[in-house]
DNA sequence: TTGAAAGCGCTAACAT
DNA sequence: ATGTTAGCGCTTTCAA
């Protein structure tokens, strides 16, 4: 029923258990009669290492632990890709944490985490994190952070530079005229989604006679930017924007299902412009114009400072990298063809 | 520097370390002021229970392995909310594995999870895995497959008829009048690909003169899709295909846009067909007419039979879950709207 | 109600 | 080259 252990590939193999745990680790330094042994032994029973076991003994488990805000999101998925492909090569394996899926969000991940005794953590904190996250390096767990800085540069990270993207969206909705602007977002708590609104605000400063309008919620899914779209027709035409700028890609998708589907035209009557340019958005019925950040490189490079981290904790010096965001023209803000790739 | 242990904290707290441990794991067993004080030791030492050693101790890691084929597909990111859902609510965590990012594919991931005691796998197959699930069960560790039967009847399975799914496509592609009819798929040996294609067939023979083309290929992704799709332009006039019936829908959205990129008109000259209905179909610049799968259901409901065999693996009963799949008709075929949610 | 001690499977220091 | 043994942190009898 249960596993073998190395006690009983020992007494197949008929030699001790330190041998096994030698073919196991330092194959070099057995026989090769005995290896052998070993290895057939290993096979008849189909012997797997327990780690916990391991782990216990040696002290690290050769686990990184990832937490996500929500698996759904492609852009999520496409850092989760970069960061295991980097950890692959280092021989690490990733357990991924979608911090949706539980009711105490990610720091309910990182107990598991630290209860699993993973090596390291990579994190795209959307609440209050950074208690927890000092507890757990001083416990022995560093962690690295992902889509945002950490003021007191205490942590590394990986980011993207979102007051440059706030301005790159703002500049580019001015330029098409429209004065009328919204900003649709998740909680302004949540850093990355105050510095986007933060570096859209400051270039729509420099404009006189622009209004902005801030909404945020809870939620920043395509369901609740449908529901934002949809309840424009609501409102007084004077009230209504001209240009959107929605803090993620998924919720500028809802929002524009929202407006045409309540007989407003993307983008002659409302331009609207996301963040991140998940893949799916090239595709989308209105191509999405969006501010694009490097997802899958902003996940193996976290993944590798992480590592570095995990490999030389002494000579640590905490490290920021921050990518430019690029601003991708399409069809939801304007380009009459949409076809930029 | 490193963790603190519970002697540590039944140090701290002038107690035994069963105590401790009792005060974790049967509190009522306490007395209320040694629990008091047990506590704040806890707290103040930033204690974090060792799973490793628990698991090591107990035989359980309250664990469930989820081996998916692509997280990047957002049908499997909903299998794997739903597998999320009823885990949580029965108390597990899950370990999530993404076969495309290892070099020896979902094997690899059963080896890492047997390896971290995971208490049960599920896993959304592939490759010809269940020799290796035979292995596992013997070992103690028992599975449920998603999105696939397992013809011996030996593991329990949560799938979608995907017969019924191949003949509803071909029924809907011949009643719209099409004749020159493609299969576009990955790897046959791919039991969810095969009945798809069988279905498909087999609806077809029904009607004569139509043609069948079959193309298989090792990846169904966005990319290859838009591959096939470029393709067809280089095809002398009277060797395409007037309607593609693509197994998923990343591969059918691909197909869309290499269709549309060299001048074809979807649905007039080519209408495409794709399979699971995922979130970003109805949104697509065409929105694309697709085979649904209860995705999330599937993946909540193979948890729980799942965590049920874990529970009591006695009185185990392998149960196969065939859910029918649904046919989404949207503007990639036809419906001139392209409204259908 | 509490404590002492054995042992889960593995590795690493030490001995042979 | 191989074996013996202690111990990682925890839970769980068993005794007190």
């Amino acid at each position: 029923m249960s596993g073998a252990s190395i006690k009983d590939v020992a007494a197949l193999a008929r030699v001790s258990m330190s041998t096994v745990s030698n073919v196991l680790n330092n194959p070099q330094r057995v026989s090769a009669e005995s290896r052998d042994r070993v290895q057939r032994a290993i096979e008849q029973l189909g012997f797997v290492r327990n780690a916990a076991a391991r782990q216990l003994r040696v002290g690290s488990s050769k686990l990184l632990g990832l937490a996500l805000i929500n698996i759904s999101n492609p852009f999520f998925t496409d850092v989760a890709t970069g960061v295991e492909e980097a950890a692959r090569e280092a021989g690490y394996s990733v357990l991924l944490g979608n911090s949706a899926s539980r009711p105490d969000g990610e720091s309910g991940f990182l107990e598991l985490f630290e209860k699993q005794q993973v090596d390291g953590v990579l994190i795209v904190p959307s609440g209050d994190v950074l208690d927890k996250l000092d507890g757990l390096r001083r416990r022995g767990t560093p962690a690295v952070l992902i889509d945002r800085v950490d003021d007191r540069r205490a942590f590394s990270s990986v980011s993207t530079d979102d007051l440059a993207g706030g301005r790159l969206a703002a500049k580019h909705l001015l330029s098409l005229g429209r004065r009328n602007l919204w900003f649709i977002g998740g909680l302004l708590s949540v850093r990355q989604m105050n510095d986007r609104l933060e570096g859209f605000r400051g270039m729509i400063a420099n404009y006189p006679g622009v209004s902005l309008r801030v909404e945020t919620g809870a939620f920043v899914d395509a369901t609740s930017g449908l529901e934002y779209g949809r309840a424009i027709a609501s409102l007084p035409v004077d009230q209504r924007p001209d240009a959107i700028f929605a803090a993620n890609d998924m919720l500028a998708l809802g929002v524009i299902q929202g407006l045409t589907a309540t007989g407003f035209r993307v983008p002659q009557d409302v331009a609207v412009i996301g963040y991140d340019d998940i893949v799916f958005s090239a595709a989308a019925a209105i191509p999405l114009t969006s501010v694009r950040q490097p997802s899958r490189r902003m996940g193996s490079t976290a993944a590798q400072l992480l590592i570095d981290e995990i490999a030389d904790p002494h000579n640590f010096r905490p490290r920021s990298i921050v990518y430019e965001p690029q601003l991708i023209i399409r069809a939801s803000t304007g380009d009459p063809k949409g076809t930029t790739p």
